[in-house]
Formats: C-alpha cells, structure tokens, sequence
DNA sequence: CCTACCGATCGGTAGG
DNA sequence: CCTACCGATCGGTAGG
C-alpha cells in the first residue's frame, strides 16, 4: 500500500507557520534559523524540510496566508456594499482591517519588515497579492466619494493603507484606548481629511 | 612623532555608515555581511573593525545618526515657531520630515525594518531618541489645536508619523504626483481630519 | 523521522 | 606605546 499524505499534513503545516511567524516578527525572518523553529512547535529540523523545500517558502507562506485573507475579509465588505450609513460603513472597513490583522498580528509584523527577503519571484507573487488588496480599498474610497481622477485615490489608498499597517505595529489593545473608541478616531481623521474638497485636488 | 587619529578619520567613517546603510536597505541588516559593507566602501574587513568594534555598532550608528539628524530639522522648525499661516506651518513641518528623510531614504528604511537587530542597550537608546521625535511632532499638533487631552496629542501623532514614515517607503519622485503636491496634499488630508471637532473626542 | 554530517559562510581576531 | 591597516585564518553556525 502507497503512503499517502498524513491527516494532520495540514494541521501540521499550520502550526509550523503559527510558530514561525511568531519567531519572525521577534527575530527577523534572517534572524531566525530553522531548527529555532522546529524547536518552537516540537518538531524536528528535517522533519520542516518535510514541510517546505526552503527556508524562503516559510516565509513565502505567511506573507501569502496573511494578505489572502486580509483580501478575503475585505472582499466580503466590499461586496456587503455600504447599505445606509457612508461613514459607519468606512469605521466598519477600519474595524474588519485591524482586527483581521490584530488577531494575525505576527504575521502582520513579518508582511511589514521581511517581504524582502523573498526570492524575486516569490516578491512578484506577494506584489501582486498587495495590489489587489490596495484596490478594493481604491474601491471603499470610490464608494466614499465619486467624480475625482484615479491617480488621487490610489495615493489616498496608499496614505490610508500606510497609516493602518503602522498603527498594527504600536497599537496596544490593552492600553488607554479601547479597540472601538481607537477606529472611531482613526476612520473620523482619516474620511473628514479625504472628504474635504481642497485635500483632493 | 606619536601618531594621532587620522584626519579623515570621520570622513572615512561616515563613508562607510553610507555604504553601510545603503547595502541594508537592500538586503537587510541580518542579510549582509561585514566584508560587503567593505567591498561597497572600498575597504577591507580587518579595516572595518577599527571603526566599529562589533557589526551591531554599524547600524546603531546609522540609526542614531539617521533620527537626531531628524530631530535636529524638526526642533529647528519648532523653534521657528508658527509666524503666520497655521497650515502652512504644518505643511512646511510635513515638507521638512519627508525631505529630511528623503534625502536619507537609505538610513530611513534601515530605521523602519531594522530596528529589532539593535542589542537591548542600544535598542533603549534608540527608542529613547524616537520618543524625543515623536514629543516634537507633539508640540507641534498642540499648535494647531490647544485644549485637548494629552493621551489625544499623541494617538494623533503616532497617526501622522506612521502616515509619513510609509509614505517614505514608496513614495517616487520621479512618479506622477510632484514632491510639492504630495506634501499639500497629505498635510490638508491629515490636518483637516485632526482639527474637524469630532475627530478628537 | 533522527543522527550525522557536508560545503560555505558567518562575525570577529590573530600576527606582523 | 600608540594607531593604521593587511592577508590569513579563527571558532562556531548557517542551510541543507
């Protein structure tokens, strides 16, 4: 009888990344060797290499895992479309976008420091993946307001995509702010600026 | 005769921080080796260790340097203080970050990424430093609007150095959108939705 | 799925 | 006795 592929293979391979991210974003994925992670979810070094041909594939993996579906999660809004309220539909895209990369949050850290340590086609791949996230938000921007020329809302897109990245990589759940007061602000500071007639032209 | 310390001695050092910085914000700090750093500078290795006792000093070095340079720019336009137009004064504050950090693009990325590959004391003292960036940008949003909360003026400040450090990441000035628009633009978007009344509560 | 290793390369230092 | 600098090589570790 063939051996086939284990039951838990994906189970498995979950956990290495989960414990690989979480080594990355403390370390650096350059920083990191691989029986470190091994050690990190119990499991041998040959036995990653079971896993994953390179080093660079692990990491390949968490960055695509993570923007798939910060993708999937932001899809399904623009999709719900805004339904009543513009600015209550922006605070919740804010909410869904933090909170989708809060509870990822290491692999958050490793999409915003070690993209670079990709092979040219792996970083061609996650580019790729990058844009069509940086368009839907594009499309949350059109829905806010209409009429201007692409180019303005693809910088806006950038400025807004900027600012949420950083503030995943400071924000402190348990600090002063609480979580819903913090998106309240950040999308009032953000859509009044975006809205005004002069910050478009 | 005793010999002194060469007179290029400085020179030579701050040749090699640039070459240093440069190379990092390529490959990363942990993803180059001390004898690229020579060969980019035209060095040799053995040459390198009479500058910086260990590969961990060459990046404190660019990192400090990088920020109190910073710091230094933007304590000068807070000293100034606002003489006349308060949003041209938040502009040419907006203007002054991003061309310092322009000008710097190498050391500035290297600052973002970087960072973690610091050893704990030296982290500290950097951190130590990007806090007395930050109590700057501070000021200068309590300039523009007196009255709040303290724990407000930083949320918010945290909100714009995020939005202007991607911004240097990507930001092309060779792109399509000129350097002088790009500062307009994020300045009103930002100061807008910091001064509209609902946006600090 | 482990132990035993490899080719190479790392940061750092020797003698002169 | 110091600083400036080279070719060669150290002990230890990386990915595989």
């Amino acid at each position: 009888m063939p051996r086939v592929r284990a039951d838990d293979y994906d189970d498995k391979k979950s956990k290495i990344l989960d414990a690989a991210a979480k080594l990355f974003s403390k370390q650096g994925y350059a920083g990191s060797r691989m029986d470190e992670i091994g050690t990190a979810c119990g499991v041998s070094k040959s036995m990653l290499y079971h896993y994953f041909k390179k080093k660079e594939d692990v990491l390949a993996d968490i960055l695509q895992e993570h923007v798939s579906r910060l993708i999937e999660s932001v899809s399904a809004h623009v999709d719900a479309g805004v339904n009543g309220n513009k600015f209550d539909y922006f605070r919740r895209f804010v909410e869904v976008y933090l909170n989708r990369s809060g509870n990822a949050r290491a692999s958050h850290v490793v999409a915003m420091y070690d993209v670079r340590y990709l092979t040219p086609q792996q970083r061609k791949k996650q580019v790729k993946l990058e844009w069509r996230l940086l368009e839907l938000i594009e499309a949350i921007l059109k829905e806010m307001k209409a009429g201007d020329s692409r180019t303005d809302y693809r910088v806006s897109a950038f400025l807004l995509i900027g600012m949420l990245n950083w503030v995943e990589l400071w924000y402190d759940e348990s600090g002063q702010i609480s979580a819903a007061k913090f998106y309240e602000k950040i999308s009032r500071l953000f859509l009044t600026g975006f809205l005004e007639r002069g910050a478009t032209t």
